[in-house]
DNA sequence: CTGGGATGCCTTTTT
DNA sequence: GGCATCCCAG
């Protein structure tokens, strides 16, 4: 029965035994993290913990998941009765059974980004605000981060800090249309993703027994991944822990990867503190990766500052240093990818299964598809458009939304007039003032225009008649039919089935395709859960359902041999044999956009971190020299990072070149950091309001300017025979730029390594970034940066 | 009110 | 290069 605590190592069974207190443990990369949380679990209800009385919280449903099936194999078939699950979906769970409490019904819809999104734009509209200075991306991450930190819209609108951090940024409005949203939203019984937390919270916080009901019930609270929680996730743990502290939260601050929705490292950095007398474990033994690969990881993360101190350590074979790749272009670097794929796999036999490339945003995926079509390589990507983003799937799914909750606005806006029955914007414009006027839903309005002074003709009244008794003649169904058969009969009846099937150009099969999925994926919900023995699988059920799902969790063709594509972000959690970090260059990675603060350097830092060590047994590191952005050919330096990794881990191509390279990225970031003011560029507190009580506000630590920086130096214990120059690049030693043909001029003909021979037709810029145009004879005009070009001067 | 075509804006990362 | 928005003609 408890053989399995043989399996652990003492760390582990240390972790897995304590149970009478709070517990911290900080669980290195690749140590055993989810082992110790299953077998914990196994052993809480070996204890004779009742499955319902453990809660357990993950980030992803993936994550839930994958342990909820290793606990069962530990323990069976009580783990069926495991509250596990992601934040989100447990509490969205118990919001639909006290939603009454808090004013809602429990139908209430769950806004996905995009819908908040939308109903932010129609707000800033209404409120005759310009678009372009309220951008509604910008004014949703205000809104979203006030509530991760359990800011209100009174509080908001109180705060003169928040206040005066808005006007200077030239949206002093903002306060007025968070505090719109917030009754919007609520006019449409709708919370956004950010509610769940924030409602759980208020109905603990104003309801105390019902706070004490679900304390009770959960007798012992786990949390995976604690590094990534935010304030409201904390603050709702502590509500149902504080009484009886039994909780025990997991994670790794240095793959604390999610700051930008809020996450706050702090709540794991200062848990010690909060719960007193928290025992702090730490999983310091690699299990996953090699020598060399843990080595080079923790000679990366040693360069950020702020971090819990640890030792990580593999005992597995040295293994293979980590390979980098230069590539001349983006195309190029998918080549290098490609070709070193099927060269490890003829030479060690790896499944495709075994291989992942991993960047850092989606837009890189097209490249690396492009090569791997190119060599019939067989492929898996993950996200960009999920499933249930796609237009006809959220078409479809607001016609569901509607049955269930009409007072959805996002659902009915979106399709009032979709398929075409000629209600256009005026018409939705002025049910929209009726019902803002009113504080009613556009639904409201529909069931009785004249009550609501709804100014329109006849024909017009006609028509959004027609459409109330179209949603009123699903709403009926609702309690009626199965959700599968609901949903058949609603893409029947909206009209979508005729809009769809009149023409067959490849974009509608592809839509016809889609909502067939749709439906089978309906069919299959309630199939299985019918299986389970639940009758009448609704309509609700399935929205409940599928509104908290991503395309993570849509496993499509599991079982057939793929090399995975993904963002460094989805692939936490995951590990591969081989593994592909790409992209490796300034302003792409690290982000241009993280480079406003040394927090969010070291949140790049950390990415890269969590990149490496999702590799087993070889790990390669790309860069490319110029890239597509945004349709044009822009030239790249390569990443600062690269140059953070002690360079014994690493095998560097030519060696000579690269090394240079990184000399010269080095000393060029060095330049621009003097150059700029440190207060803009560092300082964060000076471009980021902090929330009051909340941890997150910058006080305690000090902003990182330029007289105090940390260590930059990088400290190499030794410098390896066959590289000439590696080392710190100081500032007063010119680097190996001498050697480089940096004196062309336009009219001179050149002969370039890979392009052949051309014409100079101009030269532009100085120094450094000297751009040169070229006219090859073979391989037609190229931009050049002559700091990387490698041609020589022919006449 | 609708549809097509030109224009301008981007892009981190996601439950 | 791709999406959303705007503008104009029917």
């Amino acid at each position: 029965m408890t053989n399995y605590l043989e399996e652990l190592n003492e760390s582990q069974r240390n972790a897995v035994l304590y149970n009478e207190g709070p517990s911290l443990v900080i669980a290195g990369a690749g140590s055993g993290k989810t082992r110790v949380l299953t077998y914990k679990i196994a052993y809480l209800l070996e204890q004779g913990y009742t499955p319902w009385s453990i809660l357990a919280l993950t980030f992803t449903n993936k994550a839930a998941r994958e342990m909820k099936e290793r606990i069962a194999r530990q323990v069976g078939d009580q783990a069926r009765y495991l509250w596990m699950g992601t934040f989100h979906s447990i509490f969205s769970r118990i919001l639909r059974c006290e939603s009454q409490s808090i004013g809602f019904t429990s139908n209430f819809t769950i806004y996905d980004s995009s819908d908040s999104k939308s109903l932010i734009k129609s707000i800033v509209k209404e409120m005759q605000l310009d678009d372009k200075t309220y951008k509604p991306g910008l004014i949703q991450a205000r809104i979203s981060n006030a509530k991760n930190h359990l800011v209100f819209p009174d509080a908001y609108a109180s705060n003169a800090e928040l206040y005066q951090y808005d006007v200077n940024a030239k949206v002093p409005a903002t306060r007025d249309i968070y505090r719109r949203y917030w009754e919007r939203c609520r006019q449409s019984d709708a919370m956004d993703f950010d509610d769940l937390l924030v409602y759980t919270y208020l109905l603990f916080r104003d309801y105390p027994e019902i706070c004490r009901k679900y304390a009770e019930q959960f007798r012992y609270v786990l949390v995976d991944e604690y590094q990534d929680t935010n304030f409201a996730q904390h603050s709702i743990v502590l509500q149902l822990t504080r009484e009886h502290q039994r909780v025990c939260v997991v994670g790794d601050d240095a793959q604390s990867i999610y700051s930008f929705r809020g996450a706050n490292i702090d709540n794991i950095l200062k848990f010690t503190q909060l719960y007193k007398g928290a025992r702090l474990f730490k999983l310091e033994q690699n299990y996953r990766s090699t020598q060399t690969i843990v080595c080079a990881a923790n000679s990366l993360i040693e360069k950020n500052s702020e971090q819990i101190r640890k030792e990580v350590f593999s005992e597995k074979a040295k293994g293979e240093p980590i390979g980098v790749f230069n590539a001349y272009s983006d195309v190029e670097e998918g080549e290098i990818v490609a070709n070193q794929i099927v060269k490890l796999r003829s030479r060690e036999h790896y499944s495709y299964n075994d291989f992942a490339i991993l960047y850092r945003t989606n837009a890189q995926s097209r490249i690396f598809e492009e090569a791997l079509r190119k060599r019939s390589l067989p492929y898996k990507i993950y996200g960009g458009l999920s499933f249930y983003q796609r237009k006809e799937i959220k078409d479809v799914i607001s016609y569901f939304r509607l049955a269930v909750n009409p007072n959805d606005e996002e659902a009915f806006k979106r399709v009032l007039n979709y398929p075409a029955r000629g209600i256009g914007d005026t018409t939705l414009n002025k049910v929209i003032d009726a019902a803002t006027q009113h504080h009613v839903s556009l639904w409201r309005v529909l069931e009785e225009p004249l009550a609501y002074g709804l100014n329109i003709n006849k024909g017009t009244h006609a028509k959004l008649q027609g459409f109330r008794e179209l949603v009123e003649s699903f709403i009926v169904e609702v309690p009626e039919k199965n959700a599968y058969e609901l949903g058949a009969m609603i893409v029947r009846q909206s009209g979508i089935m005729t809009e769809i099937y009149q023409s067959n150009d490849p974009e509608n099969l592809s839509r016809q395709e889609n909502i067939e999925e749709l439906i089978n994926g309906m069919h299959d919900f309630c199939a299985t859960r019918e299986e389970e023995g639940n009758e009448n699988i609704l309509l609700t059920d399935f929205l409940s359902e599928v509104s908290l799902l991503t395309d993570q969790d849509n496993e499509k063709e599991g079982d057939a041999e793929k090399i995975t594509l993904m963002t460094i972000h989805s692939a936490k959690g995951l590990e591969f044999k081989n593994v592909f970090v790409v992209g490796l260059e300034e302003n792409l990675f690290p982000s241009a956009l993280s480079l406003n603060s040394y927090k969010e350097l070291e949140e790049e830092r950390r990415l890269f971190y969590v990149a490496i060590t999702r590799a087993e047994e070889h790990c390669y590191l790309s860069f490319a020299k110029s890239r597509f952005k945004y349709g044009k050919m822009e030239f790249s330096s390569p990443s600062r990072f690269l140059k953070d990794i002690d360079i014994h881990f690493l095998k560097l191509p030519q060696e000579e070149q690269m090394a240079r390279r990184i000399d010269e990225g080095a000393s060029r970031f060095r330049r621009e950091q003097n150059e700029r003011p440190s207060r803009s560029l560092f300082d964060e507190s000076a471009s980021q309001p902090s929330y009051g009580r909340s941890s997150s506000s910058p006080s305690g630590q000090k902003p990182f300017s330029a007289g105090e920086r940390p260590k930059a130096e990088i400290i190499r214990p030794s410098v390896p025979r066959n590289l000439t120059k590696v080392g710190p690049a100081t500032a007063s030693k010119p680097s190996a730029a001498g050697t480089l043909p940096v004196n062309v001029q336009a009219g001179q003909v050149i002969e370039h390594e890979r392009f052949g021979i051309g014409d100079v037709i101009k030269v532009e810029g100085t120094g450094e970034n000297s751009k040169a145009t070229v006219r090859f004879r073979n391989a037609g005009e190229k931009q050049l940066l002559l700091k990387f070009a490698r041609f020589k001067v022919v006449g």
